[in-house]
DNA sequence: TTATTAATTTTGGTATACCTAAAAGATTTT
DNA sequence: AAAATCTTTTAGGTATACCAAAATTAATAA
């Protein structure tokens, strides 16, 4: 198999078993991939040969440790990239993705490791998803969804779960960025949209979008 | 064609035609990408479908208008990426060739010209070789081999022809690297080996080496 | 529990980018 | 101008990564 063919289904296979921790249906993988439930039959079994997974029939997949560790490494590529990308080259975090997902392809650890040790070593991207360490290890946070903040608390937005360019315009426009400040006004009872001040403007947000904004109490 | 197949061959047949100005064979094509020459016909024909080339067969190759554009396109983002491994990265000028034939696909104009403007737009990279502006425009230089050097002249050292990772360690070595002011001692009439001072130190090296080393008089 | 629906696998393809070996064409040497 | 040699093309073939349609298996509803 190529090595970049690899590199995508081990990468999405991690992010649709939710970090390893249920088995991924071939029929998820092949939307996600956008390509036939066949040919993902076909990858799964190549896969399990050279070991990246334990593909059972009929069953569902799940990463080897070896799988991990290089679904791990595409994903702290890609993830430094898009900081890099965001911090040091001037991109707006809509823009950052589809570049890395180029650049993740490039396995040259010094090259990464020197872009994260200009950076600091960030622990987390420009949408807040987490970066893994050099060894693998994710810092793991315990931050909530917007939509279950609760009337009258303060919040700091930490990250987004919908990466799409509209999605991320969007809250750009109202200034619902990485670190901003929230203080919940109302929540609507009648469809859980939220009335919030932001850097002391009110915006109003649907469900829809505070399901999307990842946030820590403050 | 894959646009990573396309882009080898285009970037081959532009560096084999020296820059356009002759046509090449087959067979030389085959040599350099390390493949068959009937891998090769077939590849051409395609190319010349495409419209990149102008493949007459039995006789040779040269680039259409439209081929040398992407041409130009892909030796911008090499030498870009070359030179920003060296001067922002801290990477040795041997090492930065191998990173660069995978970064140098990545096509997205706005981040090549930030990393160019973030340099200050140069025109040559770490070994001394033109780099395309955005227009696809070379700078022409009236570099000399050094091999062609005459006793107590004093040169600079602007480039080498030889990328390869032994000879650019080899003159790192030597400290002949890019800029390096050489004044010329001796020519051995026998093997037209030259006895040079650089950095006070004298130095002594084979016409082979010579050969590989581009200056400019001072 | 059987029927229906949904997911998965099998079967029999395609296009790309390579290959080797043989044939044809071009160039150089005698 | 033949013969020898070198280069290019053709013919026939492989592996990868995909596909649609049919067959099978699993899950859900009746
Ligand atoms: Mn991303
Ligand atoms: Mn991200
Ligand atoms: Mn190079
Ligand atoms: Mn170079």
């Amino acid at each position: 198999m190529r090595i970049e063919t690899i590199e995508n289904y081990l990468k999405n296979i991690y992010h649709l078993s939710s970090n390893n921790t249920m088995v991924v249906s071939n029929q998820k993988l092949a939307d996600k991939l956008a390509i036939s439930p066949a040919s993902v039959t076909e990858a799964l079994r190549k896969l399990h040969e050279l070991k990246f997974v334990v593909y059972e029939k009929s069953y569902g997949t799940r990463l080897t440790a070896q799988g991990t560790k290089e679904a791990l490494g595409i994903v702290r590529r890609h993830r430094i990239w898009e900081t890099y990308l965001a911090k040091e080259l001037g991109f707006g975090w809509h823009e950052v993705h589809e570049i890395a997902e180029e650049l993740e392809h490039i396995k040259n650890d010094k090259l990464i490791n020197k872009l994260a040790q200009i950076m600091g070593n960030p622990a987390f991207d420009p949408h807040g998803d987490p970066i893994p360490d050099a060894k693998g290890k994710i810092m793991k946070s315990n931050f909530v969804k917007l939509s279950e903040a609760k009337v009258n608390n303060q919040y700091k937005v930490m990250g987004v779960t919908d990466h799409s360019i509209a999605f991320l315009k969007y809250l750009e426009k109202h200034q619902l960025i990485i670190g901003a400040v929230l203080s919940i006004k109302t929540i609507e009872e009648f469809d859980n949209s939220i009335i919030l001040t932001c850097k002391k403007k009110e915006v109003i947000i649907s469900n829809k979008v505070a399901e999307r904004i990842i946030v820590e109490v403050i």
